[in-house]
RNA sequence: GUGGUUGUAGCUCAGCUGGUUAGAGCGCUGGAUUGUGGUUCCAGAGGUCGCCGGUUCGAACCCGGUCUUCCACCCCA
């Protein structure tokens, strides 16, 4: 019985076309990391249990995929443990590997494990797949890749800046307008939350205010109470669901709120910072927009917190995020270390410029020019050609066997190739081969001695 | 992790309150057309109805389980 052929769910197989897809959008986001100074590395595909677990909070944690120790494993686990049946201390008795959750907490332990080869700030780019053992949607996969820039040892708010102009110029490059690269600072919230008086609540209540834009004023007010924030707590915070105007104006807003927080002023001074040194150099075609509500659940961030939106009327998650993280390497022991840094969504990307139309239509093409076979006699000269076409460069191929012409061009056809030569017995006796544009039928001949002539009307 | 949803030919989908040999369009193969594709005409191939079990004289259809898809939570790229 033939076993039936699956993949596990949340993953996927590429088909030519897409890997030419998303191939391109690699190249792209790679192409810019390195013209703005970014080093690639890579990291393997699993880590030490150890250096993920507890990074990413519980919810993180448990989306890690585990890998189970090689060999007799359960025969080492200690009775009271394996009767137990309690999962969370039976992990890592039997598991002390797990698959990468992100780039970001690699690239900290590669820094603190190489910090002696370094020359800091240190600017990396890395662009792997990464796995979480989430419920797949649109736009949620298992396994998928991410495309990080980051930099350590460098605290300037310039770098923060640089990533603005970054984003932009990728998603320029890529020809997708009209995204939104939402800001926020991690101080402004912490010192909302002091000013409020919720200061112990402060994941809580930065997540319930993420949700703003999604459940409303009253949806987020209702989460905040049933985690424990006061009535009068979320009275005060209530000019946070009225903010409107420019990034200015919301500036403003936000210093006579928190002018007692040290912190939240902080906060406010950098966003500032950012968004008058973005105004002055100015975007392509995406556009920054201050936004308090914006959280992101990842605890390591401490300053500086992105997230970009795709253009209006897109139906799809955040497609890249980022932010400052002051001490990242800390856990690793490495002190004082701050880093900042960017992702994209490549996937998520590809989703988009899939569903707004936006990928060059040469990608399609796989072949220049497809050589029609008439025999023996005549595929050898046509081998010959296609050769001189190949050292030109063009993706040239003779078709393998003399089937029939109708046949040949039916492959042309479908394989997209915008030229058909055709050498038979006529061309083969004049010292000829002919070229048919297949998108307007058209056929010229041109010498077999001279194929440059053919070349440069390319 | 919680709740829901989907699965029929290579693709997109029909298939009535359970009832003979499960259909269409597109695609594919061959022919009309022995040196010309994307249009047309003719013919043909292709299906364990996701999988396992149950109910029934009888299941693509009803029930249970399982896998998968998509969606809402949770969280997130």
């Amino acid at each position: 019985m033939p076993q039936k052929p699956s993949i596990p769910k949340g993953t996927r197989d590429f088909s030519p076309t897409e890997v030419a897809k998303r191939n391109y959008i690699i190249q792209t986001i790679k192409k810019q990391f390195e013209v703005y100074g970014f080093q690639p590395i890579e990291t393997p595909s699993f880590e030490n249990y150890d250096t993920l677990m507890g990074k990413y909070g519980d919810e993180g944690d448990r989306l890690i995929f585990k890998i189970l120790n090689s060999g007799d494993f359960i025969s080492k686990v200690d009775d009271v443990t394996y009767s137990s049946k309690n999962s969370s201390s039976l992990t890592p008795k039997i598991s002390d590997k797990a698959l990468r959750y992100d780039l970001t907490v690699p690239f900290a332990r590669y820094v603190v494990m190489h910090q002696n080869e370094l020359d800091f700030p240190f600017k990396r780019y890395q662009v792997q797949p990464v796995w979480r053992a989430d419920r797949p949607q649109k736009g949620r996969f298992r396994e998928f890749y991410q495309c990080d820039a980051d930099v350590v040892g460098a605290k300037s708010l310039l770098q923060e800046v640089e990533f603005v102009q970054l984003y932009d110029a990728v998603f320029e490059d890529l020809g997708l307008k009209g995204t939104t690269i939402k800001i926020n600072n991690r101080k402004v919230l912490s010192g909302i939350a002091e000013v409020i008086g919720a200061k112990n609540l402060l994941v809580d209540f930065t997540v319930a205010l993420d949700k703003l834009d999604k459940i409303g004023e009253e949806g987020v007010k209702q989460e905040m109470l049933a985690k424990g924030i006061s009535e009068t707590a979320i009275e005060k915070a209530a000019p946070l669901f009225q903010m409107t105007g420019s990034n200015h104006d919301q500036l403003e807003q936000l210093k006579s709120l928190l002018v007692q927080s040290e912190i939240g002023m902080a906060g406010v001074a950098e966003l500032e910072e950012i968004v008058t040194h973005i105004e002055e150099l100015g975007l392509q075609s995406a556009k920054l927009a201050l936004d308090v509500t914006l959280a992101r659940g990842l605890n390591y961030y401490t300053g500086a917190i992105y997230e970009v939106a795709a253009p209006e009327g897109v139906k799809m998650g955040s497609i890249g995020g980022g932010g400052r993280y002051d001490d990242l390497t800390g856990i690793f022991g490495l002190k004082d270390m701050s880093g900042v840094g960017i992702s994209f969504g490549l996937d998520r990307i590809y989703l988009v410029l899939e569903e707004l139309g936006l990928f060059p239509e040469s990608l399609g093409r796989s072949l220049d020019v497809l050589c029609i076979n008439f025999g023996k006699e005549e595929s050898l000269a046509a081998l010959q050609l296609v050769g001189k076409l190949r050292s030109a460069g063009l993706k040239a191929e003779v078709y393998p066997s003399s089937s029939k012409m109708q046949k040949q061009m039916k492959y042309a056809n479908s394989r997209n190739v915008p030229y058909v030569i055709l050498i038979g017995k006529q061309e083969l006796d004049a010292g000829t081969f002919v070229v048919k544009n297949m998108e307007n039928g058209e056929q010229q001949s041109y010498a077999l001695n001279n194929p440059g002539e053919f070349i440069q009307q390319l």
